[in-house]
DNA sequence: AATCCGGGGGG
DNA sequence: CCCCCAGGATT
């Protein structure tokens, strides 16, 4: 091993997060849910919801065989609402397609909506143990700091040790490495590091952004009124276009507006639209 | 290449 | 308060 690899795998050994309930079991149902949520959310946060859901979801047969509007109930408060549709998707998928697991080959991986290179590469680290790198922004920007762009993320994976290698490098990028004000003076790493020490200024970069809309009245803010207020509905039960925009009162949205919202949010699959009533997705 | 998605955290 | 932020799909 090189001494980068040495000295990142020590760190991790002695720092790491190794107790994290997604690093210490290789059932792949359960990693595909905590990557689902990882991608989208702090650990910190994750971390109840990710008990709950599985309490909820023992296991992929359990994902699959239930509701589209079960599986967003359970979603409430991780946000991207989408992505737990996409989630339960994928459970059906590998119950219908793959024998009832997450299959393991990259091919495979990637012809299920929702999961990209990076969670391919992720799914087949964390729980088939394969060497590969899954490379999120945070991992981009270490390894290019380590080497100073000389190496590839996928050529410093130790070999054999894919889990605790990709592991290693996103604690290590969340705590030491990080994106603004790294903690050069007490890295492990600024012995064998290229870019140590770090320049600050050179992260300033020219912005002049075009001022902001508020976010109550964003596009974001009132889709996740919408399926928030579906959420609470009792199951089975629908409520009107018209009782939706008065319930909501949205800032700045009239009813044609909410009908607008509620068909995009059709299209994506979240709701059902069925004589200007609605529901979540079943 | 740019935009959309849903909030939270940090300065 | 203001600024920044992730991965994947779509166009």
């Amino acid at each position: 091993m090189s001494p980068i690899q040495k000295r990142l795998l020590a760190w991790y050994a002695r720092n790491g997060r190794t107790h994290l309930p997604w690093r210490k079991t290789r059932d792949a149902y359960r990693i595909v849910v905590s990557e689902f949520m990882l991608q989208q959310t702090q650990v910190e946060r994750v971390l109840p919801k990710y008990r709950a859901f599985l309490k909820r979801f023992p296991n992929i047969r359990t994902l699959a065989a239930a509701s589209v509007a079960e599986a967003i109930r359970e979603w409430q408060g991780l946000g991207y609402n989408s992505r737990a549709l996409r989630l339960k998707r994928i459970a059906e998928a590998a119950v219908t397609k793959f024998g009832g697991k997450i299959p393991r080959d990259l091919e495979s991986l990637r012809s299920l909506k929702g999961i990209g290179p990076y969670t391919a590469a992720a799914l087949r680290a964390f729980a088939f143990d394969e060497d590969d790198a899954a490379v999120d922004t945070n991992v981009r920007r270490v390894v290019e700091r380590l080497t100073l762009g000389t190496e590839e993320p996928q050529a410093l994976v130790p070999r054999g040790r894919g889990h605790d290698w990709n592991s290693a490098l996103m604690d290590f990028g969340a705590t030491i490495c990080t994106a603004r004000a790294p903690k050069c003076a007490v890295c492990p790493l600024k012995t064998v590091c290229a870019a140590f020490p770090i320049d600050p200024p050179a992260i300033k970069s020219p912005r002049s952004k075009a001022k902001s809309v508020p976010f109550e009245r964003t596009t974001r803010f009132a889709r996740g009124r919408i399926i928030d207020r579906l959420r609470r509905l009792p199951p089975g039960r629908r409520v009107s276009l018209l009782a939706l925009h008065r319930d909501l009162a949205l800032p700045g949205r009239t009813a044609q507006d909410v009908t607008t919202l509620v068909e995009a949010l059709a299209r994506d699959g979240l709701v059902t639209l069925c004589n200007r009533k609605v529901a979540l997705t079943d």
